[in-house]
This record gives C-alpha cells, sequence and structure tokens, in this order.
RNA sequence: GGCGACGUAGCCAAGUGGCAAGGCAGCGGUCUGCAAAACCGCAAUUCAUCGGUUCGAAUCCGAUCGUCGCCUCCA
C-alpha cells in the first residue's frame, strides 16, 4: 500500500487516485527569467522520480509543470535590457522567455529528469483565466477595483487550510501594508490593470493576470476541476498554494487536489538558496564540476521533505558513492553478463518497494541498494557470475526507477589507448616507474587504471 | 509577535516503543611491483540537554538549549 504525506492534513494516507489506474499530478514550474539553482533542481528531480515510481508501479501518469512566462521579474529585467539594448519589449520578453526555458530544459535533461506529459504555458491560458475570474466575481469571491480585480479572502470560508493559518492572526501582524483599493490586507491579485506592454483586453480593461490565477487555470485546464497530486517547494505553501486553492475551489466548488506534495529546502552555508538572497550555486556550475548523475544521487540521498545541505564536500561523497555502484554493474558487466532480472519478485524488490511506498522513502530504498552492490562484489570476486548477474539486474532496475543513469563504458581515445598499452609494455618488462609515470599522465586526463590478473582496466573519473 | 521543521558517528543519512540500516571519510588486514578497485575486520554502550510515562524510549509527554524556515517574490 503507497503511502504519501499530505501537506493539507499533515500526515502519511493511502494514496488513492480518482481514476483507477491513472494519476493526475500538477508541478508548480519555474518563472523563466533567469537560471536554475540547486533548490529547483531538488524539487524537480524529487518529483521526477516520485513520477517514475508511480509509473513502475503500473500507474500512467499525466505530469503537467508549468512555466511561467509573464511576471514583474521577467518584465523587470526586459526593461533593463532595453534600456541598454533598444529593442521593443514584446520581443526581448520573449528572448528570456526563450532563453531560460532552453536553459531549463538542458538543466533537466543533464538531471535525467524526463519530460512532462505537456508544459502550458501562462501567456497561452489568459482566456482561461480570465473566465475563472469572471466567475469568481459572479459569486463574490471576487472584486474589481478600477480596473484591478482582487480575491476577497474573507469570503472564502477555508481560507489558509493548507498552511493552517488563521485570517485573524495574518492581518493583524502582517506585513503587507493594505493596500487601498484592498478589502483585507491579505487579498490578492486576480487581475492587474497595466497600460504597458505586455497586456491583454479583459473585461476590467487592458492588463495581465496574477500569479497564482495562472496554476488554477492550467490545472484545470489539463487535468481538471480535481486531480490527484499537487506538487511544488514548500515555499509555495503560502501564499501561492493557498490562492490557487481559494480560487480553484471558489470557482469550481470541488477540492483541487487530493494530495499536497512538497520538497524541503536546499541550503547552502545554512541558510536557504534564493535568487534573491544571493545565496546559490546554479545547476550549470554544480554539473561544470561533478558528474550529472552525483548531483542527481545527491539531490536524492535526503528525503524529499526534509531539508538538504549542500557544499562540495557533500557533493564529493555523493560522486564516491554512485561510482561504487558503477564500478559494481560494470565489473558484471565486463564479464559478458546480461543483467536479466528474475520474473519473481525477489526479497530485495520487495523491501525497496515497501520502503519506497512509504512516502517514497528513497534514502532507505538506498541503503538496500548498496547492499545488493555489496552482494554483488562479493559474487563477482567468487567468479559466481550467474547470481551476480541477477541481483545486479535488481540494482539496475532500482536505478532506473530513481532516474540514476550511469555513463556507460565510452569510447576511448585511441591516443590514450596507446598510452595504456606503452605502459603495459613496461609492466611487462617490469620498469615500473616509467609505467608510474604514465599512469600519473592518464590520471591527469581522467582515467583511472586497475590492474587486474586479467589485464588492465581503464575507467573515466 | 504568530505558525512550523529540524538536532542520530568526523561528515551525510535511515530508523518514530523491543538488541542503532546504508553511504562518504578513517584505521588494521587480504590482493598488488607499488597502486586502484574489491573483499575481510574495526569504529555510536548511545541518538542536543534535563526530567517524566513504560517491563522496555532515539522513538511517547513536558521543559530547556541550538539551528533553520514560512508569515513579502521564491522550487
Amino acid at each position: 500500500m503507497l503511502k504519501v504525506y499530505n501537506t493539507m492534513t499533515g500526515r502519511k494516507e493511502e494514496f488513492l487516485p480518482l481514476k483507477r489506474g491513472k494519476v493526475g499530478m500538477y508541478v508548480c514550474g519555474v518563472t523563466v527569467y533567469d537560471e536554475c539553482h540547486l533548490g529547483h533542481a531538488r524539487t524537480y528531480v524529487a518529483f521526477d522520480a516520485i513520477r517514475r515510481y508511480l509509473e513502475y508501479k503500473g500507474l500512467e501518469v499525466n505530469y503537467v509543470q508549468n512555466f511561467t512566462d509573464v511576471d514583474d521579474k521577467i518584465i523587470n529585467k526586459a526593461r533593463e535590457e532595453s534600456r541598454k539594448g533598444g529593442a521593443d519589449l514584446p520581443i526581448l520578453i520573449k528572448g528570456i522567455v526563450k532563453k531560460y526555458t532552453g536553459e531549463y530544459f538542458a538543466c533537466m535533461d543533464k538531471l535525467n529528469v524526463k519530460k512532462a506529459t505537456c508544459y502550458p504555458k501562462a501567456t497561452e491560458c489568459i482566456p482561461e483565466m480570465i473566465e475563472i475570474i469572471k466567475r469568481l466575481i459572479e459569486k463574490g469571491y471576487g472584486y474589481e477595483v478600477d480596473g484591478n480585480v482582487h480575491f476577497s479572502v474573507k469570503s472564502f470560508n477555508e481560507y489558509g487550510k493548507l498552511s493552517r493559518r488563521n485570517l485573524d492572526e495574518c492581518s493583524h501582524k502582517t506585513r503587507v501594508a493594505l493596500e487601498e483599493q484592498k478589502r483585507n490586507p491579505m487579498d490578492f491579485a486576480l487581475w492587474k490593470k497595466r497600460k504597458e506592454e505586455p497586456l491583454w483586453d479583459s473585461p476590467w480593461g487592458k492588463g495581465r493576470p496574477g500569479w497564482h490565477i495562472e496554476c488554477s487555470a492550467m490545472s484545470m485546464k489539463y487535468l481538471g476541476e480535481s486531480f490527484d497530486i499537487h506538487a511544488g517547494g514548500e515555499d509555495l505553501i503560502f501564499p501561492h498554494h493557498e490562492n490557487e486553492i481559494a480560487q480553484s475551489e471558489g470557482y469550481s466548488n470541488k477540492n483541487l487536489a487530493r494530495y499536497w506534495l512538497h520538497t524541503g529546502f536546499v541550503t547552502l552555508r545554512q541558510e536557504k538558496m534564493s535568487k534573491s538572497s544571493g545565496n546559490f550555486f546554479t545547476v550549470r556550475e554544480v554539473l561544470d564540476k561533478y558528474p550529472p548523475v552525483a548531483v542527481r544521487f545527491f539531490l536524492l540521498s535526503t528525503h524529499y521533505r526534509k531539508l538538504i545541505e549542500v557544499s562540495e564536500e557533500h557533493l564529493e561523497a555523493a560522486k564516491r558513492a554512485t561510482e561504487r555502484i558503477a564500478a559494481c554493474l560494470s565489473n558484471v558487466k565486463k564479464k559478458g553478463m546480461g543483467l536479466s532480472r528474475s520474473m519473481q519478485p525477489t526479497s530485495n524488490r520487495i523491501a525497496i518497494e515497501s520502503a519506497m511506498d512509504d512516502d517514497f522513502n528513497i534514502p532507505v530504498a538506498m541503503g538496500i541498494i548498496f547492499k545488493l552492490v555489496s552482494n554483488v562484489n562479493v559474487l563477482t570476486k567468487n567468479e559466481d557470475f550467474v547470481r551476480a548477474a541477477v541481483l545486479a539486474a535488481d540494482i539496475e532496475s532500482f536505478c532506473n526507477v530513481l532516474g540514476l543513469k550511469f555513463r556507460a563504458d565510452e569510447e576511448i581515445e585511441e591516443e590514450l589507448l596507446s598510452l595504456i598499452r606503452e605502459r603495459e609494455q613496461f609492466r611487462q618488462r617490469k620498469l615500473w616507474e616509467e609505467a608510474d609515470v604514465l599512469r600519473q599522465t592518464l590520471l591527469s586526463k581522467g582515467i583511472t587504471l586497475e590492474d587486474t590478473p586479467r589485464g588492465t582496466q581503464w575507467r573515466r573519473l
């Protein structure tokens, strides 16, 4: 039985999809105005692993992830560029959106994050947003003041149910200043009156949508008024998801999502990683230093809801750990053994599944994988390659479920190969010093050598 | 001020009532020309601290200390 922790109820619950065998899953995506940092990567890698596990269990996952492509941050960036360059704002905005959407995909591809079923963009769903806002006004949830439309939090009785906060406390102690037009300081914008591009026509005049409404529109458009999983980083619980719930449920009178899943933060130097604070590592810079599989392993090595501190030391440890798995699998394969997975569920497989069924406890599942690695290494050492291959198949298949893709043994440049051969000659003539110099040379080119009874094997670092 | 999370070995990390998984690093050994990888063995008498409940607590309750977060854009 699969159990998931639901932020809405604050406890683990049995996961029962609305439609048998199918899962509708919405993950809040990024605002495409800058490079992704490791915090973004953590969230998307975690939900990718969760999605893969659901698929492994035989569920068909409809995975929807949006891009926010209309937002003050993007517009401000375009304004800055326009001051320098002079091109039109809408063109600059398009350029920024295109650039960072591409950047997002480039990073996620390296981290082996599967493509979503669809990637809606906010600007492609403006009519849907306007429809929702119209209905919210009709139902008394929204009110228009001079071309702006706000959502009245007081009108939605259940406001605060996700983040467990009390409206009265909020309005008293809040740092939000009461804006003239708002009836309550906690009220938020559904539609913002604007005179400058980008803007759209609406029943309330020209303007653009507020931030939260896009996710309501896109999730309902692609997954229906009620779906299974709504996910995102912990920082979205309030106000973003709270507001989404108010809008969507006010609109439809149905529960938006059955399960709310949130990832814990990534910290750097003991502080939350974030763009605005300047405290972050971009995904790109980390991938320049560490193999993607090591970065992915690092991000999955702590339970998805728990805070994870990033450092060179931790990434290094993750890298070494993945090398252990990779070496184990590659040793079995070098013996010419195909990894045939046994049809019978093995006790290891059962153990891993029960860990994963407990709110996706990947750290426990990895512990089991490492035990298997030890077993395989012993079998390999004892030349029991048939049994080694069976266990190795389990290792490989679970690494696949987690999306851990080890670099296949690649081709090696002829130049390096000849150095290896040359060293072999020296070794045969027992010219150890000469051989060691070549080994050092190869190491500096990222090749380690292992002299085994069956000859020298090379491995890339 | 309100709400919440976390504190387990040098580092990372599971475990949430019945003898403390696993990884990285370390130490000793086997193997090796030396290494590397791998293997064998060692390493927390103890889970921030102090009390309480219990036959039994890392796990439940209370207090204290410490760290972080949300309450404003944020994955």
